[in-house]
DNA sequence: GACTTGTACTAGTGAAACTATAACAATAGG
DNA sequence: CCTATTGTTATAGTTTCACTAGTACAAGTC
């Protein structure tokens, strides 16, 4: 389970820290009912406030795929092999988008448009 | 040409308006060598300030999609082919996306991970 | 019962987006 | 040439939000 952060970018951390943890359950790295480190313990290594990964935890709450329970942690949901398939065609589309030279942002940006659209 | 602003959205106008104009090339309901409508009339129309419009369009500039002259105003270039192809693959993982009950953020974040790894 | 872990509250700091004005410079078009 | 158009630049103020910090609390685990 390797949690990552970007000091640089421009991204909040918290949207980093749950980009990190979707992104281990899409590649399989973690399956459900499996917790994911403790919020104090990755405040602590990654040298960031717990309450920033409080808010990762809970934003993935919010989309269901943890589990939040005081005294046991956050744990993976069954929802995570929801997961699975697009992580076949999310590589694809950022494959593609690198060749034509989209920058991170403007890909995003056009996903988002389509999603709202 | 409909560009249009979510002012209750958590992401910044000016993100919002480059995306709606690289959504509209994407479309292709603008092509090369048409103008963007003027800055201040964008600003006006929408109830934003001007340096918010313009802050997108350089944005835009930024990505080579158009080229800004005083007097003449924003001009899509010819690299907006190649914002075609993904008008096909986007949607798509959009659509699946959907159908799996992923909310944007947590799309947006998937790729933005894909990409940067 | 002790420990772990998320929840809640309050408060402060810094960065970034947005707004508001105003003056300026290049281009287009009559 | 002259004028209107349109992006460029500068300055400054406001607001929002992410992040940090510290503390106390509650529901689980073992």
């Amino acid at each position: 389970m390797l949690l990552k952060v970007d000091a640089g970018s421009t991204t909040p951390l918290f949207e980093q820290l749950a980009a990190s943890v979707r992104s281990e359950v899409g590649r399989g790295a973690v399956k459900a009912g499996e917790r994911l480190p403790a919020a104090r313990d990755v405040a602590e290594s990654l040298d960031v406030n717990l309450h920033t990964v409080l808010r990762a935890y809970q934003l993935l709450r919010d989309e269901g795929l943890v589990d939040l329970r005081r005294g046991r942690g956050a744990v993976i949901t069954d929802r995570a092999v929801q997961y699975e398939p697009l992580s076949l065609a999310i590589p694809e589309l950022v494959a593609e988008a690198k060749k034509l030279g989209l920058s991170s942002s403007a890909l995003v940006a056009l996903v988002r448009e389509e999603y709202n659209s």
